[in-house]
DNA sequence: AATTCGTGGAC
DNA sequence: TGTCCAAGAAT
């Protein structure tokens, strides 16, 4: 077979293809939301890796199936406990959609998750990858399931000089994949493709010598793997520097509330302050002074962030300069979902002992 | 079409 | 240490 069959022929395809299930059939990794045929816990996993390494997605899986097992369980259960359960995560958008749609699913559908690719793509926050990847794997629809991985997988395979992020380069992409995607496996072979690049078609060093697909490779054939896949923007990132204000006061601290919309939604932090974000820190808290905590980095999309914590005892009267926040004890600053930055202050605070709380002695406070 | 939405691992 | 970037979706 030639490299050209491979895109022209029905023939070459499938024994590429054929070549790629083998691989993965002998390499695949055990993970958790491999072991179901749940449909619903594989559409919990397809959505916490969205952007997500499966390094990092494989403990917040399994808490999430032992507290909300079924979506029965997970639209009945308060979004506060949703988003503990996601804390730490990021895109925390992402839960608050699984949880709308587990409403719908339990209260309009019957209890089960649909079983087509259309009816899929209509619940809140699953797009074309969820959609295709839990049509595929949960129920053997033959759709296809094009991440990251996916893109530069078959831009290596085409040598695609077209920016894989656009109209063109992704219908390319999807084409080329469709029509390698063998109808009697669809979930596997989705997965084996991500399952390549992300073990073997790696961005910076590809090991192409151990790679199934290398014969038919073209970016193998004429040596340009590493220019691919080509994008059309890179976003650059942008750093800061400011503060983060630990107010004490009675064994609580303060914390605000961010706005309903945007970054972070919703949730309760520590009052910080950044030149490029928002001021939002009372008048009266501007001219605080206390001891000096440490330094945290922040990173949230294209924003890094270095914070200075200041513990400040709280004088008489700030309260009343302080408004739309309010104060928390040990207990139940444990058990509220904050974002990363807050959480790891959370962490030295407890560590420290500058604050208590009953569900989480000296001893467990290290971790 | 271009932005926004988090976080931490890997090198 | 800095940079890239990961099983994307919504707007």
């Amino acid at each position: 077979m030639t490299k050209k069959e491979l895109f022209t022929s029905r023939q070459g395809a499938e024994q590429a293809a054929s070549a790629l299930l083998d691989w993965y059939d002998r390499v695949r990794r055990p993970f958790p939301w491999r072991e179901t045929t749940d449909p619903y816990k594989i559409w919990i996993s397809e959505v916490m890796l969205q952007q997500t390494q499966t390094s990092r997605a494989a403990d917040y899986y399994l808490r999430w199936t032992g507290l909300f097992p079924t979506a029965e369980a997970l639209a009945r259960a308060p979004e506060e406990d949703v988003l503990k359960a996601w804390e730490g995560l990021g895109y925390y958008g992402r839960a608050r959609n699984l949880r709308a749609a587990a409403k719908v699913i339990a209260d309009t559908l019957g209890r089960k998750l649909p079983e087509s690719y259309e009816e899929l793509l209509a619940l809140p926050g699953v797009g074309p990858y969820t959609a295709g990847a839990v049509a595929s794997i949960a129920f053997g629809l033959p759709v296809p399931a094009v991440d990251a991985n996916g893109k530069r997988v078959f831009s290596r395979l085409l040598d695609l000089g077209c920016p894989v992020d656009r109209s063109a380069g992704e219908g390319a992409v999807r084409e080329a994949f469709s029509l390698m995607l063998p109808r009697d496996r669809p979930g596997d072979f989705n997965q084996a493709v991500m399952e390549l690049g992300a073990t073997l078609c790696v961005p910076r060093s590809p090991k192409c010598g151990e790679c199934p697909l290398s014969g038919v490779c073209r970016a193998r054939e004429r040596g340009t793997a590493l220019l691919r896949p080509v994008f059309s923007r890179r976003e650059k990132g942008e750093t800061a520097e400011g503060r983060m204000l630990v107010l004490l006061r009675d064994g609580k601290v303060y914390l605000r509330k961010r706005p309903s919309r945007g970054l972070w939604a919703g949730f309760e932090e520590f009052p910080w302050e950044a030149p490029p974000a928002e001021p939002l820190l009372p008048h009266a808290l501007s001219r605080t002074e206390g001891a000096d905590f440490g330094l945290i980095r922040c990173s949230f999309t294209r924003w890094r962030i270095t914070l200075r914590v200041v513990i400040v005892p709280v004088p008489d009267g700030l309260e009343e300069n302080a408004p739309g926040g309010r104060w928390a004890g040990g207990d139940e600053l444990a058990s509220l979902p904050l974002p990363a930055g807050s959480a790891r202050v959370r962490k030295m605070l407890f560590r420290a002992g500058l604050i208590a709380c009953l569900s989480r002695t000296p001893k467990a406070g290290a971790e």
